[in-house]
DNA sequence: TGCGGTTTTGACAATCGTTCTCATTTTCAG
DNA sequence: CTGAAAATGAGAACGATTGTCAAAACCGCA
């Protein structure tokens, strides 16, 4: 039932590198990352698999208050972010309470259907020292 | 030492339109209103009083997932929003609890200048039972 | 009330990130 | 090996937003 799915240069590409990055990141900074390692990959393919990946649950992505969205592999489940600023170091982090509280006071206003983002944002210790 | 901000026509409508509407709104949408109203402001006008209005912090501007910034005049202080998806009704909503675990989360992975996006989505009431 | 410098406006062009198009290339089951 | 199906990528197209700049509006002051 789900589409084949094959398997190209590119893909592995933009796979290995979003492995090996360290947190979120733009498509078209990973695009430059590819383009840096000798990698030829059409920016129109990063961002089409990106999107696929993201589809299929293996990348999250983010959109910061004022700019591009951005990707990132993460762990499986449901979590939110910790994110630097300026470098895109990134922390998972979980908060059941806040799952719940939000759950509840969607509840109570007669909200169905319900989601929630929920991100944070600040400047990592390695770029508050330079 | 401020700007002087002068008083037009074109404000006032904005601003006018801003506390009848309810929920949160595009500037499209809310150029289109002002059309139907017989009100002329230019789109562009209409992009730059909303962005005066949030640098002075009169107006919530919110990112929704996949779509275009919403604008919407809210009562003072940091709070969230619990937002209908199909007509952008709006809940204002607080959660003490939630800012001193982000804040908290923040300290502990040593990040500084902290900040926080968190929305709830959801189908509200009116829109569920069509 | 009338001026005039400053601000604001708005039609339009430009920009930015992202998606679409479609001819060419690649993959892989048979 | 073959060929149908899928994937690629250069470039065009797109939608939201911002920049440009000449014309219009505002308002303190005479
Ligand atoms: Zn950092
Ligand atoms: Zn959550
Ligand atoms: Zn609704
Ligand atoms: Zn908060």
């Amino acid at each position: 039932m789900t589409a084949p799915a094959r398997n190209t240069r590119q893909r592995s590409a933009v796979a290995t590198l979003l492995s090996e990055v360290e947190g979120f990141h733009s498509a078209q900074h990973l695009h430059a990352m590819l383009r840096d390692r000798g990698e030829r990959v059409g920016l129109t393919t990063v961002y089409r698999t990106l999107q696929a990946l993201a589809d299929a649950g293996d990348i999250d992505v983010m959109r910061p208050p004022g700019g591009e969205q951005l990707f990132r592999r993460c762990s499986d489940g449901h979590h939110h972010h910790l994110v630097c600023r300026s470098c895109g170091r990134t922390v998972e982090v979980a908060g059941p309470a806040v799952e719940s509280w939000a759950d509840r006071v969607a509840a109570q206003h007669g909200f169905v259907d319900v989601s929630h983002t929920l991100e944070i944002f600040g400047t990592c210790r390695g770029c508050a020292n330079p």
